[in-house]
DNA sequence: ATTTAAATTTGTAATGATTACAAACAGAGA
DNA sequence: TCTCTGTTTGTAATCATTACAAATTTAAAT
């Protein structure tokens, strides 16, 4: 349940469904997020790559999750105080964040498939539900 | 509608309910707050401050909104992509951020009073409901 | 009123995420 | 091979936020 094995074929397939050139610095960023679910930050992405890829820049994974995000492969989240989240877009749900930890949780949707178009007039592109607090193993921790 | 008239006395007492010494400059900035309702950032309050209190400081609008905060006089909304924005808590309700203007305005509750105190056995303290897309004057400049 | 201690404010330096930008590089034809 | 285009890289700049200590104000004690 942790970190399940995607293909290169499978993440290929995926950008090139999006009109996204599947470069292999791209095909790992979004191969790391399919597998990890972390919704991690740009550091955490390019601290797990650049094992891997000695050669990677840091201004590559930032232009790699700015594509993506144009392209609506993945949504940003501005869930935490400090840094972006990346989320790979799929079945709609909404997330929690631990204040301890900094660890992103999926939760369901809080509410029923909202996706308004217009509110008050406005012209709406995306909702995004975060709740924060303590996360069940932190609390576990504390006592 | 734009600008409520607010009197000192009421802030005062406003900051001192919630357990707050009320400096001078602690009343301004949640004077400002009350009266704009514009969800500002740090940056919005202090050029706005430094007109009519030319000695401030912006570290002290930093501590003012922390303690603000901490003492539940005020939310901070991370709902922008590039800084906090700080909200006078009042009745709930969600937000609309303009991607054009930065504007940020209410919107009526998109949901029904949520707020559970426990997800998935994770504590939670708060919920942000976040809408983003072009507000309705942006979009009329577009054409 | 003086003195003392605590709280608040201020200014400056440091940090850290993000962007700007231009050079280096790689791949696909011609 | 040459050229064009898109991608990657490295470095510098920007900007919000935090860290920190000195200066100032406020409140309390004598
Ligand atoms: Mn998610
Ligand atoms: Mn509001
Ligand atoms: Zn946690
Ligand atoms: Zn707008």
């Amino acid at each position: 349940m942790k970190n399940s094995p995607i293909s290169i074929e499978t993440v290929k397939n995926l950008l090139e469904a999006k009109g996204v050139k599947p470069s292999f610095q791209r095909i790992s960023v979004l191969k790391y997020m399919l597998q990890k679910k972390n919704h991690p930050s740009v550091d955490m992405i390019y601290q797990n790559l650049i094992t891997q890829i000695p050669t990677l820049s840091r201004t590559t994974i930032y232009n790699t999750l700015k594509l993506l995000n144009k392209k609506r492969v993945i949504a940003s989240l501005s869930i935490s105080d400090t840094e972006l989240r990346y989320d790979y877009i799929s079945d709609p749900h909404d997330h929690f964040l631990c204040k301890q930890c900094g660890q992103i949780f999926d939760i369901d949707a809080l509410t029923e498939a909202m996706e308004p178009k217009e509110i008050n007039g406005h012209d709406v592109h995306e909702v995004q539900v975060n709740a924060k607090g303590i996360c069940s193993s932190c609390r576990a921790k504390m006592n």
